[in-house]
DNA sequence: CGATATGTAAGTAATATGTTTACATATATG
DNA sequence: CATATATGTAAACATATTACTTACATATCG
């Protein structure tokens, strides 16, 4: 999705899928897939017929890593075993409860972090990577 | 991980694998799996024989749930896409690296926040969840 | 009207995780 | 010293997730 975004942000026209796929390196209906969660988030909108594509709804500096993390992350931060632990034991009947406030803890922390850096932050770095590169 | 480390932090004895399982609700061999990686890092001993089972090596106290964070994260702490971005795209030849660098940012601010919480912390927490259940 | 987009469903493949059986090995206890 | 009961580990199986791919309906520009 950070790369999708990325992309978007640096063109300022529609992106087709299949251009979108083609850096990325996979398939186009993947590509509309996640355009289209990104889409459901009002992150992009996306615009049918030969010249349509994807295209962002604001600046890359008012998007956040963020915003994509809470369209990604997993209900707990971590997994907890598929399985119910047991009742009758007073440790498996309150140790989900408690790493999950810790998971909570976790996820409050990586959040508040993540919402600090902005697609804008991402091109600027990658600009300088691309500059590295050129003087090598 | 941590389920285990709690039970084995209350008792202070060994615990066989068929004993935790049953606090676990899973099969002996899993926890003989989980318990050989505890193992391995040093955090338990296991001790073969009809009075065997699974130990400490040291106090709960000591004991942070970055131990086990470190032994269960993944190389990246989010998932990069499975393929390789296209290497002729400005944007899909240098993407990976600066997610990594988001990745390792966050890695390290939750490995920091979990070196504060103890397993003698879980089991405070958990004794405290098991007075409430009381008090109801 | 035709070329080229998106939206979405359905079938396939690859990967990861947990489960279960089986058996070799080690140790305390009667 | 024999037996019961642990751990260590391999292998086969089931299940869930994820990505890939084909296919086709729908929308839009020129």
């Amino acid at each position: 999705m950070v790369h999708v975004l990325t992309l978007l942000g640096k063109a300022n026209h529609p992106l087709s899928s299949r251009w979108i796929a083609g850096s990325v390196n996979t398939n186009p209906v993947v590509v509309r897939q996640i355009v289209g969660r990104l889409r459901d988030v009002a992150l992009v909108d996306t615009i049918p017929g030969s010249t349509g594509g994807a295209i962002l709804t604001k600046d890359p500096a008012q998007i956040t890593l963020k915003d994509v993390y809470q369209l990604t992350k997993e209900e707990t931060f971590f997994g907890l075993h598929p399985n119910e632990p047991n009742p009758y034991c007073p440790v498996g009947r309150n140790i989900q409860a408690v790493l999950i406030e810790v998971f909570e803890q976790m996820d409050r922390l990586v959040e508040d972090a993540l919402g600090e850096i902005t697609v804008a932050d991402i091109i600027t770095q990658m600009a300088q990577r691309e500059t590295m590169r050129a003087h090598t």
